[in-house]
DNA sequence: TACGATTAAATCAAATTTGGTTATTTAGTT
DNA sequence: AACTAAATAACCAAATTTGATTTAATCGTA
């Protein structure tokens, strides 16, 4: 029996969307160069099919037809992660995103900043 | 080169462990049925052989050794969730809890309840 | 201008381990 | 022996990675 495909990015694909988002058009040599500087030291042809594989899927687009081909993002890094964020609210919370959030918020005691941050918000919502 | 092992329990493991966790003390034929009540109809093997790994893991412990074996939680589902979100928060929020909240809040209008008890966990933090 | 050499980049093919699944074999019970 | 449950072996596709090969662009020379 086949393994069923992620329906989200895979770790590796969410790294190389992060440096997109991150920098805008990019060569696969510049990703490369991030990605090392950040610690992941892949070979430049991993990172080449990586974004390949983005550009399949939708989540970059090419901007040029001539050499080296410069990508950027398709999608926005908050649509990414939201899909990333569905993903586990269903998973995990069975939709619910009230569990997530008294889950997030009974673990560790929030910082001042945390708090007036989401004070503001849910003020915002009254 | 090789593929790596998923850090935190793959798909199919965390629908078992959610079973264990709903359930308590079960046998593999028992999650089996579970399972399948809930609309994932595998072979008694798949399951069984998912079980041994979560025993492998750490995740449940073997309650009896006569046949049929039976198992039960050996991690509370808040731990493993909380797993789980660690795993989002630092590859995708760089580790940053308020970002998720931020995230969270500002993609849906909260229930007048959901509000509230995120208020009361506010106050509860002052 | 044309052609060959060189270099850089893209594409292709393959290797490896994992995750998911299940039939088959083995072991235990009645 | 028959039946049930556990363990094992095997299959397949996915994810990750990268070297080999191909392609394109550029440069130098005639």
């Amino acid at each position: 029996m086949a393994r069923p495909k992620a329906k989200e990015l895979t770790e590796r694909e969410l790294e190389i969307m992060q440096v997109f988002c991150d920098h805008g058009e990019l060569t696969p040599q510049d990703v490369r160069d991030r990605l090392a500087e950040a610690g992941r030291d892949l070979a430049y042809t991993t990172v080449a099919t990586l974004v390949r594989i983005l550009l399949e899927k939708g989540f970059v687009r090419q901007t040029t037809d001539e050499r080296p081909f410069r990508y950027e993002p398709a999608r926005s890094f908050d649509e990414v992660s939201n899909n990333l964020v569905n993903d586990l609210l269903s998973r995990v919370f069975g939709g619910s995103t009230e569990k997530l959030l008294v889950s997030l918020l009974d673990r560790k005691k929030l910082s001042k900043k945390e708090r007036e941050t989401l004070q503001r918000i849910l003020d915002e919502q009254k």
